[in-house]
DNA sequence: CATGGGATTGACT
DNA sequence: GTCAATCCCATGC
């Protein structure tokens, strides 16, 4: 059913390329990922990068864990906790394709075009209802699940780039997304979206 | 204990 | 294109 722990214990650059088509599912509402960032502790735009603190005590977690920390004050961003545990690396949720419970994430968002309900990391959290209180909670059977690719579907064609929104080590190419998507937080340039990664 | 910064968003010029 | 909102926590005195 839900992604097991063997999917995160692995590079986290792997897992963020792999679940790039995967669904994430909360209540009643779901959405199929089409846009990922990996974060690593030898790199400075990781928050694990400072090394276990109470705020980063969860990167450190046992793979499959939920990270969720608050952004700017205003937003919660999702992350998925992947390497073996004691290894400070996640991937963050940054977009969704919205598929299921459209009307409950308008209501939430306050928004009604599809484009505009989960297309950034801040958005999706909102939409789907996932805040701070669920930092921490499992992947594999807690409220937040994530789901492999719906069998049948053509695997999405991944383009992968720099990070977007950092200012340390902004030049490596940690951001993964859907070549073909519209739901992307911020559309790729046409002319580098030809080949996939 | 005070201060500063940040993996964002939405509104406005 | 610019810019403010807003809060947790790491850091330094």
């Amino acid at each position: 059913m839900t992604l097991g722990t063997d999917f995160y214990a692995r590079s986290v650059h792997e897992v963020a390329h792999d679940l790039v088509g995967c669904l994430v599912s909360r209540g009643s509402t779901a959405g199929r990922i089409v846009e990922v960032e990996s974060y690593h502790q030898e790199e400075p735009a990781c928050h694990a990068f400072i090394g276990m603190t109470p705020r980063t005590r969860v990167l450190f977690a046992a793979p499959g864990t939920a990270y969720v920390y608050r952004s700017y004050g205003i937003h919660a961003c999702l992350n998925t906790v992947s390497e073996p545990e004691g290894v400070g690396a996640a991937v963050l949720i940054r977009a969704l394709e919205p598929l299921e419970g459209l009307d409950e994430m308008r209501a939430r968002r306050g928004v009604s075009r599809d484009e505009e309900l989960c297309s950034g990391p801040g958005k999706l959290t909102q939409a789907l209802g996932i805040g701070l209180e669920l930092n921490g909670s499992s992947l594999v059977g807690g409220p937040i699940r994530i789901l492999p690719p719906p069998a049948g579907l053509a695997s999405p064609r991944v383009v992968r780039g720099e990070r977007i929104g950092i200012t340390k080590a902004a030049d490596l190419p940690w951001r993964f997304c859907d070549a073909d998507s519209r739901h992307v937080s911020r559309p790729w340039p046409a002319a580098m979206r030809g080949r996939a990664a």
